[in-house]
DNA sequence: AAGTGGTCTAGACCACCGT
DNA sequence: CGGTGGTCTAGACCACTTC
């Protein structure tokens, strides 16, 4: 991360999240912070910006840079796809492999991916389990032409620090539609709730930044326990 | 409006909406670009930044500017908050209003809202009606002081135009939480769903440009009928 | 009036994609 | 290699808040 914007992004934000600015409730001036960094204003409103983006804080004319609302710790962030283990962290995570194999891609699913039918795909179905009770059930599809390996090992860490750290892949954008249905049967007994209770379900499709659709995923999330929060500005 | 990139941005996502960009499925280079409104570069990039937050369009270093699959058009937009009339665009949307009056901030109320118990508060319920059939129930309250005045006309419409075009408040940021409930027997009713079915939930709380809460809210949604779209970008 | 963020310009150099 | 985005700088002027 040679790219300067993003390192005083990072600093801020670790300094956001340790509390350094709680007590003014106040960011430094840009003033203050271009001479800190020693760096351009631009390169300054840059990083901040990544901060709003983030729902960090906001700015407002003439008047400075003010800490948000801390957001609470126990909701999933529609924001970022870090994924449960770095959106719980107050919680103990754990992942239970349901099933892993490579498949054929049939028409509904290359159609969603847009590849050909009878891609090679990795097919991932994974229980997550936060305090030792049921939360989610993932089902992923990887292209394997993109993603060429993956094992159980992986799989019950996180795998998308997996795919940036180690295959080096280059994550662009994502949709997320989300709705909430009546759980079937098999889930229900998985998540320990009654067939018929509500579940909230996040449909994933990620793309790398050359546009390229690379995984789809449908997540079923347990009704009592689950919350997504997503933090949104407007400018 | 006299912002040059704002102005921009809104001329090209007219031009995306109007499909001027299909056939290549790719905007001019930012060269053209400056060329054609005769502003610098940054400008430009600014506009382009805002269509990419708004997922309309990707960059792809080295290659150019694409425009992301369109999104279908029924689903509620998390990233905007221009209303349910802005995002289904294709639907007849309907409001009946069922309560609308004038309160005193409770001590929950008053704790969310970061005001005084007592304040005075718009109360409002609306039941929203999509293609003749009941869609969601909305319930919010707007601190008074800010928002002075409120009545059944400007409620059956977009508040938000109001908020925004007459009383010229200007909308900075939002936490949205999402999730999702079995449905009591009143709400049931009103949407035409059996009590104990799925509801998908979403509360909201706004905040002006300069922090100020000035309105909480509480959806609750048709769970067959809504469906909300997350466009995500990682950079 | 002083302080602080918002917009805009002009120009330089780097990094990546495709031919 | 040429084309295209990505990062960075330096400086000017404007708009809003605060006192």
């Amino acid at each position: 991360m040679a790219v300067k914007y993003k390192e005083i992004a990072e600093c801020l934000e670790r300094d956001i999240r340790d509390g350094k600015f709680d007590r003014a409730k106040k960011l430094p001036t840009e003033e203050e912070l271009i001479n800190n960094f020693k760096v351009s204003r631009n390169t300054i409103r840059k990083a901040i910006n990544q901060l709003v983006n983030r729902g960090y804080v906001y700015q407002v004319q003439g008047s400075g840079m003010f800490l948000r609302e801390k957001s609470v710790t126990d909701y999933i962030n529609l924001g970022s796809l870090r994924g449960l283990t770095k959106d719980l962290t107050s919680k103990i995570i754990e992942t239970k492999i349901l099933e892993l194999h490579v498949l054929d891609a049939d028409e509904v699913i290359a159609k969603q991916l847009r590849c050909e039918v009878g891609a090679k795909l990795y097919y991932i179905k994974r229980l997550r389990i936060v305090d030792k009770e049921p939360f989610s059930i993932e089902i992923s599809y990887f292209k394997k032409d993109i993603v060429p390996y993956l094992n159980e090992d992986i799989a019950s860490n996180s795998i998308y620090s997996y795919l940036i750290e180690d295959l080096k892949l280059t994550i662009g954008f994502a949709d997320k539609v989300i709705n909430c249905e009546k759980i079937g049967e098999a889930n229900a007994r998985l998540l320990h709730v009654e067939p018929l209770d509500p579940a909230l379900i996040i449909e994933n499709t990620v793309c790398l930044t050359n546009g390229t659709i690379f995984e789809l995923s449908k997540s079923v999330f347990h009704y009592q326990k689950a919350k997504i929060l997503n933090r949104i500005n407007f400018k």
